[in-house]
RNA sequence: GGUCCGUUCGUCUAGGGGUUAGGACACGUCCCUUUCACGGAUGAAACACGGGUUCGAUUCCCGUACGGACUACCA
């Protein structure tokens, strides 16, 4: 095969959503194994639906997930434009060029007309059957017809659709599929605005920018036949690329593909990142703020709808790269499952390195005004990693790793405090106090020998020593996060757990 | 309604004319650990239905059901 060219086309009409980003992903795999080119076109044409900031939302998304195209708004490239409003005259020399060749023709009909059409008939359908009845220059005559143009009544450019045969498209995930060409209807090529819609703009420019593969949505799938007629009108047949139409991404539960409201309905992140609009309800997080590594996105994007066969689960970006094809992409429609999402971002969590979680942790931590060193935030890092799904769970779960104890677990102190431990625990934190080195594996065993002299078992103290450090039973192990802590803080809570201790077995008495 | 696409555990999926139908998430139990997790072990859990073809169909064919997409001067 020679070097593929691949596009994702998204359009900038609102946050990318996660089923574009495996659209893009998917695109940009098969291109790297290949070889080839992966292409960033945006698709503009629809100048109502235009929402600003949506062009940037996109290319910030890919970078963050780190698909980075090789040509396209951006990245520069060959065949700019890669804007399709920036190319709007290539499009009117193609659309009036197919109008020439006999295979389009200029349509007069109101938008309003067609409307009410619709509203009359059922199924009224703008077809071959019908044009003969409608305002367009297969039925006006021609002087009349360059009386309309020449005097600037809006008009369209259709697809002339030539009734009574077969198209074939061979799709590379679904095999062979056929339409009969009477059931396509003349579609609007080039509005009365002057841009062109999807189906010519996507052909025209597939062509100029010697697009191999479409690989798309199956969304795409049912216009294919009238794609496939465009290309055969400009006579481009021998270079028409090659079809994939990826399955859908539908809704966590319940029916339908996945939607941008069921992020807010699930409570879910739905967008690779969040976006702030005017109103307060239109805005919404994204995974990368809910704190997901990309790596871990990636991970699992690439196995909703697609999977090499084998046992294997956790994929780098090489992995897949090496491993990708499009023949094993499914052909049913793939549930989000956000479950499994938060079990590759543990994953990549837990296999990440220190270093590089304390530069996730840092921002975090300083959002909460938490002052520490990088050695400081590695160590963390390594505490907590094994226990955390999001990026954020490292302040918020490990929060007494970086300021003092908030909060005590009131019922577990009430149970494991005794009367007579005061005595002890002054002993222990003066003992704790000499001790050197202050380090884990020597702190531990020096204290349950303490603890054995004292004539008591370590189930009598430990626990309370963890709630001391981090006031939950929950968290790393004690020796740990005294070490991390340092002498001088352990002893300080550990002075702070007998005043907790008393309380609670006071409250206890009075009660 | 019409056109097109799809259907293996709850979910993501592997497989493919003869298998104890495999893995992963989630869930249950146990082990590890005097915390929480991680980890390990183990359990429950699926070929939508009906006809063919075949010695034999979950796998191939045809229907049915169900689901989905499309049906705009939106992409």
């Amino acid at each position: 095969m020679t070097r593929p060219r691949v596009r994702f086309a998204p359009s900038p009409t609102g946050a990318l959503h996660i089923g574009g980003v495996r659209t893009a992903l998917y695109n940009y795999l098969f291109a790297r194994q290949q070889g080839g080119t992966f292409i960033l076109r945006i698709e503009d044409t629809d100048q109502n639906r235009y929402v600003p900031g949506a062009e940037d939302y996109i290319i910030e998304s890919l970078r963050w997930v780190g698909l980075l195209p090789d040509e396209g708004v951006g990245f520069g490239g060959e065949c700019g434009p890669y804007r399709q409003s920036d190319r709007k005259e290539i499009y009117q020399k193609y659309a009036h060029e197919l109008v020439e060749r006999g295979h389009a023709y200029y349509a007069f009909d109101t938008p309003e007309a067609l409307e009410n059409r619709r509203q009359a008939e059922e199924n009224f359908t703008y077809n071959y059957l019908t044009r003969t009845g409608l305002s367009n220059s297969l039925t006006l005559p021609a002087e009349d017809v360059g009386t309309r143009l020449a005097g600037n009544e809006p008009f369209v450019i259709r697809l002339k659709v030539e009734p009574g045969h077969e198209v074939h498209i061979r799709d590379l995930i679904r095999g062979d599929v056929t339409f009969q060409s009477s059931e396509l209807d003349d579609k609007v090529l080039l509005k009365a605005d002057g841009m062109p819609t999807y189906h010519l703009a996507n052909i025209v420019d597939d062509h100029l920018m010697d697009i191999t593969h479409v690989i798309r949505g199956e969304e795409w799938l049912p216009s294919t036949a009238h794609h496939v007629l465009l290309y055969r009108g400009f006579g481009w047949e021998d270079t028409m690329p090659q079809f994939a139409h990826l399955p859908l991404i539908l809704k966590p539960v319940g029916n339908g593909k996945l939607s941008k409201r069921d992020g807010a309905k699930f409570g879910i992140p739905v967008f690779p990142l969040g976006w702030t609009a005017e109103k307060a309800e239109d805005s919404f997080t994204g995974f990368r703020e809910t704190g997901f590594l990309p790596e871990a996105v990636i991970n699992f994007l690439a196995l909703l709808g697609w999977h090499p066969g084998g046992d294997q689960e956790l994929f780098s970006i090489n992995d897949l790269v090496a491993a990708f094809s499009i023949e094993h992409i499914s052909k049913g429609g793939a549930r989000f499952d956000y479950e499994k999402a938060k079990w590759f971002n543990q994953k990549y969590i837990q296999a990440a390195d220190n270093a590089t979680l304390a530069t996730h942790i840092r921002p975090l931590a300083e959002a909460k005004s938490y002052r520490v060193s990088d050695e400081y935030l590695d160590c963390v890092a390594g505490l907590m990693k094994e226990r955390v799904t999001f990026l954020p769970d490292f302040v918020e779960q490990g929060d007494c790793l970086f300021g003092p104890v908030r909060e005590y677990d009131v019922e577990t102190l009430k149970k494991k405090w005794n009367p007579g431990f005061a005595p002890v625990f002054d002993d222990l934190t003066s003992f704790v106090a000499g001790f050197e080195p202050f380090q884990a594996a020597a702190l531990e065993e020096a204290v349950k020998n303490f603890i054995h002299d004292k004539g008591l078992k370590p189930g009598d103290i430990l626990p309370l020593l963890r709630i001391a450090l981090a006031g939950t039973m929950k968290g790393p192990a004690v020796f740990d996060m005294a070490a991390a802590l340092g002498k001088e803080e352990t002893v300080r809570r550990l002075i702070l757990l007998k005043e907790q201790g008393e309380k609670a077995l006071q409250n206890v008495v009075s009660a």
